[in-house]
RNA sequence: CGGGGAGUAGUUCAGUUGGCUAGAACGCUGCGUUUGGGACGCAGAGGCCGCAGGUUCAAGUCCUGUCUCCCCGACCA
């Protein structure tokens, strides 16, 4: 058996993006159910990304605060269809105590120590923060309220997969109160926008961003917005979301304000998130047979410089290749010297491959003779060598340029797999065949919806524009586009 | 919760109709030779064959029970 090839991304997806986790040493299952362990490479992609959407993130004027993992189960059953939509996968904090068991063999659940009543383990934090919110505001001065809060979560999902669908999982959740619905609007799509500019800038993920329908909505909210990125195998990701609530939490945890007029009014609040699912679809968008491609943005490690060397070239490569390594930090963070003696070059090119850092340095006694040094990149394999000199400059702009390739690769994919239909039949046959994304007329009733995803398995991912048609299922005249696809 | 599959070395697995001291590859340790695409040689460490019963002269292998994990669906960021 060979452990040296990546099953390739045509013959089995889902194992192909396992293998790309397992050897770029992102995370591993642990052995708590349905939970992963990010391993400090995987979590240092995480902390780049915290970083960037951070500072994105206090720009809107939000500040960051922490609440309690714990949820009194009376705050969490509150809003009716919030409960609705979380009920099934809440993990339930029932007792506070452990005892040893009687036959003296390990311990048990003491009966004794019952909980009055049982916190729920945050699936969300709208609950526990706007029973807060309710004393921190009374007047029209104290808004609009910006709170960001970086948390685990859980969510008792009955199937799980690294990074996609976890137990517990790493966000940001947003939180914002506004005094008119207007100002709230406003905000839901600074967020989605700030999600959307996130992916490709960021990420260089091209996506879709919009309106969800009704059966799509977040639980408890008016109206929800998402972002929909595309992944390889031709189904659709949604890695973040925006939530119009509307009134309907303030209302509920009595929250509310005097106005200006001097009116007592509930206020209009949104809250939106991304997790670490993000990764997941960096993972699942950019790389390829050899392994992780990352943007360098996000790369923890934007360069390695292997030198090449011999017992006889040793002193001289080494001395050269650390010189470089000092040239280069000046100008960017994150530079791997791999000076390790005891590994070939070509078991370290593939090491840095498998792990998606962006820029190789070769450097051996040859090029030294020349001046030069061999740039690899690893989002086309192209090899160049260029002027010792000048390689702070090249390598710069080389970064820029690979953030801006997969980009523009991202976008090509996600507009070659984008197709307009007006017949259901045509509808299938791309949702059975390439798959990807489908733009076609809905008129707007549940039934279809339901029927297509049933038929199909492709559910509305966003609204796309206005327009005229007819609903792709049942004919009926509309002026609502949609976008569709199969989702994760 | 339905449908499949698997539990044997750190990992992936082989182990025939029950039969000698349970194997391989990769990884790991030591020594030496190597080093421009996953190096090689030699030596070594590493196992309650998931757990509990049973059948048998003899069980990794057969039977019963039990636990766990993985994959594919339904629920979802």
């Amino acid at each position: 058996m060979s452990n040296k090839g990546i099953t390739p991304r045509s013959e089995n997806y889902s194992q192909w993006y396992l293998d790309v986790i397992e050897r770029a040493d992102l995370a591993e299952n642990s052995s708590v159910r349905g939970c992963m362990v990010i391993k400090p490479y995987g979590f240092a992609i995480w902390e780049n990304i915290q970083k960037e959407l951070d500072r994105r993130i206090k720009e809107s004027g939000a500040k960051n605060a922490y609440f309690p993992i714990f949820i009194p189960k009376s705050f969490f059953s509150k809003e009716a269809s919030h409960v609705k939509g979380f009920a099934k996968e809440c993990a339930v904090v029932t007792h506070y105590r452990l005892k040893e068991s009687e036959d003296g063999k390990g311990v048990i659940v003491d009966p004794e120590a019952k909980l009055e009543e049982e916190l729920v383990v945050r699936p969300t934090s709208e609950t526990i923060m706007y029973d807060t919110f309710s004393r921190w505001i009374s007047s029209w001065r104290d808004l609009p309220l910006r709170i960001n809060q970086w948390a685990n979560i859980v969510r008792w999902e009955k199937r799980t997969r690294p990074f996609l669908r976890t137990t517990e999982f790493l966000w940001q959740e947003g939180h914002t109160v506004h005094a008119t619905h207007g100002e709230s609007e406003k905000e839901v799509l600074r967020a989605l926008k700030m999600y959307s500019d996130f992916a490709k800038e960021v990420l260089a993920l091209e996506v879709y961003s919009g309106r969800k329908s009704e059966s799509e909505k977040f639980a408890g909210a008016l109206n929800t917005y998402g972002v929909e990125a595309l992944m390889q195998d031709g189904k659709a990701l949604q890695f973040g979301t925006s939530h119009d609530l509307g009134q309907n939490f303030a209302k509920v945890f009595g929250i509310s304000f005097a106005d200006d007029d001097g009116k007592t009014k509930h206020p209009w609040q949104t809250s939106w998130g991304v997790s670490t699912r993000m990764m997941g679809a960096v993972i699942m968008s950019h790389s390829d047979d050899l392994g992780l491609i990352l943007p360098p943005r996000i790369a923890p490690i934007k360069i390695a410089i292997i030198p090449i060397f011999n017992d006889e070239s040793q002193n001289e490569v080494l001395q050269f290749s650390e010189n470089l390594y000092e040239e280069i930090s000046k100008v960017v963070d994150g530079v791997e010297l791999d000076q390790r003696e005891f590994l070939s070059p070509g078991f370290k090119f593939n090491e840095w491959e498998k792990k998606g850092v962006p820029i190789r340095i070769e450097i051996g006694k040859r090029d030294i003779e020349k001046d030069e040094v061999v740039i690899v990149r690893r989002d086309t394999n192209e090899k160049n060598s260029v002027n010792s000199r000048e390689i702070g400059v090249r390598v710069l702009a080389l970064l820029e340029e690979i953030q801006q390739n997969l980009l523009k690769r991202s976008t090509e994919i996600l507009q070659n797999n984008t197709h307009e239909v007006s017949s259901y039949t045509e509808f299938k046959k791309i949702l059975k065949g390439k798959k990807g994304f489908v733009k076609a007329y809905w008129c707007g009733r549940e039934e279809c919806e339901e029927n297509i995803k049933y038929e199909t398995k492709a559910t509305t991912r966003c609204f796309s524009k206005e327009g005229e048609g007819n609903c792709i299922y049942c004919g009926k005249e509309t002026a609502d586009e949609w976008v569709f696809a199969i989702p994760y």
